[in-house]
RNA sequence: GGUCCGGUGGCCGAGUGGUCAGGCAAGGGUCUGCAAAACCCUCUACAGCGGUUCGAUUCCGCUCCGGACCUCCA
């Protein structure tokens, strides 16, 4: 394997990928805030960092990532207001759903899951580092960074002060020095919820839970923050005056990766736009439907904007219906090294900048290989892709095809469950499709017809093969 | 208004200074009792206008269009 390049946001460039410590890489993912179900925008940074990470386990002995749940936020609170329900109970059930979801996307657990309201005296150890610095200020109750004093400021989102502040969209607080000083700390009224600190009781602004709890399970510095790309201002740009001023002479990570947006209509899908679609609306569609959309996700590069529709998301479906298809058919053989070397090649894509759609190509050419030398058919156009002088063994392909798929967590279940999952009469179809051969032994082709097409209209799909007759659910 | 990203064939979507992306859809074919599946073939595009170059879809400039960010956001 050859080395790995990421686009770096900072350095708005793509760059050569080298771990702080080869033995052990370590990744900050942002996390959602859980005050309501996952929107399919939630989606694209979790699935695309799970693929991240399992290239990462691929290429080094260990690797530990980091997704934090955030808990505590004034949208919370807002929601608890409103619907009377305990904060807990939001916080809890709204966790519990985001795992299901994720789950049903085939994203792995992060290694480390920490929760922001776990990590208070972490946030006010820092804050208290950054008023010791000269870089945080007490006023009327709050705690704010002083932006002035930290002359990177901007570097990450690529603007200066002045900038920002040319456009900003809010009334600046009174009890700012500076207009672009934002909260580190903020008070709370008995309704709120709230933790005893130097500067009374109150709760965390928005960015100090990211610095404390990258802080906390990866250390002062370490190698790749991700989060979507609407992040970068200001949270991740705070999230590096803190960090950085916090613990002088680290530079925080050392690669920022921002995912694109996803797109419902042409337009970001967010929750103030109210066009939001959650996740669960798409798992409704059927049992295939959390992997189906996953691979719409992969199908489409990390970076650009993908705009969401259903015709796509049922392309995705009939992707997997092939895939699966192939899997199911093909023989079973040992991996060894020509099955390797295939999947490498599959895989080799991802290393530049993670390019899942060139990756998911070659991953159809393997299919199509295993298709030609199991069911028959030309191999040539794919092996000359492949770099193949001969078609491989039958099996092997297929085993190359695991492999690689494992790194992209598609069509990695089982192929009988994805064909004829979904139903009880697996019997019933064994019996109608017995009938049908002894119907076809007999020439008796009206009746062996009609039994394939009442098969049909219940939606089982007959197809005959050298090796007998397979059936799947359409 | 400022900053940034992008416009690839009917649709989706990689990539490249000069011989192939790929998928879906469509049409044709091989196979099949007929189908289905599989495989093969056809469909040859890079928003527009200039510039650099022997040569530009690729680099540069301008224009048009779309999107994101500018202290809620993944």
């Amino acid at each position: 394997m050859t080395d790995l390049f990421l686009h770096d946001s900072a350095a708005r460039t793509k760059r050569r990928f080298q771990p702080i410590d080869p033995a052990h890489v370590r990744m900050y993912v942002c996390g959602p805030t859980v005050y309501d179900l996952a929107h399919l925008g939630n989606a694209r940074p979790v699935v695309v960092f799970d693929v991240l990470a399992r290239l990462l386990r691929r290429l080094y002995p260990k690797v530990t990532y980091v997704r934090n749940i955030t808990d505590v936020d004034d949208k919370i609170n807002a929601r608890s207001r409103d619907s009377g329900e305990p904060i807990s109970a939001i916080t809890a059930r709204t966790t519990a759903d985001f795992h299901r979801d994720m789950a049903a996307l085939g994203a792995l657990p992060p290694d480390v899951e920490p929760r922001a309201t776990g990590h208070i005296a972490e946030m006010i150890a820092l804050i208290e580092r950054l008023i010791a610095n000269g870089h945080a200020y007490a006023a009327d109750g709050h705690v704010l960074f002083s932006v002035p004093s930290f002359g990177d400021y901007g570097k990450l989102s690529g603007r200066t002060p002045d900038e920002l502040l040319a456009g900003a969209r809010v009334d600046v607080a009174p009890y700012k020095r500076d207009a672009g000083d934002f909260v580190l700390w903020k008070p709370s009224d008995d309704a709120t919820p709230g933790w005893d600190s130097p500067w009374g009781r109150g709760r965390p602004g928005w960015h100090i839970e990211c610095s404390a709890m990258s802080w906390k399970h990866l250390g002062e510095e370490f190698d790749i923050h991700g989060g979507g790309h609407d992040l970068i201002f200001p949270h991740h740009e705070n999230e590096v005056a803190q960090s950085v001023c916090a613990f002088p002479g680290h530079a925080f990570a050392h690669y920022w990766m921002h995912n694109g947006m996803l797109l419902v209509d042409g337009e970001k899908m967010s929750k103030s736009l109210g066009n939001f679609r959650t996740v669960r609306d798409i798992l409704a569609e059927g049992p295939w439907a959390g992997e189906a959309f996953r691979l719409l996700l992969l199908r489409t590069h990390y970076r650009a904007s993908l705009d969401f529709t259903m015709e796509a998301l049922r392309e995705a479906k009939a992707e997997l219906d092939d895939h699966y298809a192939m899997l199911s058919r093909a023989p079973a053989a040992p991996g060894g090294s020509a099955a390797s070397h295939l999947a490498d090649w599959v895989i080799a894509p991802l290393l530049d900048d993670l390019n899942t759609p060139l990756a998911l190509a070659r991953l159809r050419d393997l299919r199509t290989l295993e298709n030609a030398v199991t069911v028959g058919g030309s191999p040539a156009v794919a092996m000359e892709r492949a770099g193949l002088a001969a078609p491989p063994a039958p099996g092997v392909a297929a085993a190359a095809f695991r492999e690689a798929a494992a790194v992209l967590g598609v069509a990695t279940g089982d192929p009988a469950a994805w064909l004829q999952g979904g139903g009880d009469d697996a019997a019933d179809v064994e019996a109608a499709i017995a009938a049908r051969l002894a119907a076809r032994k007999a020439k008796n082709w009206a009746e062996a017809d009609r039994i394939r097409d009442d098969l049909k209209a219940k939606g089982i799909v007959l197809e005959d093969g050298a090796g007998g007759t397979t059936w799947r659910r359409a």
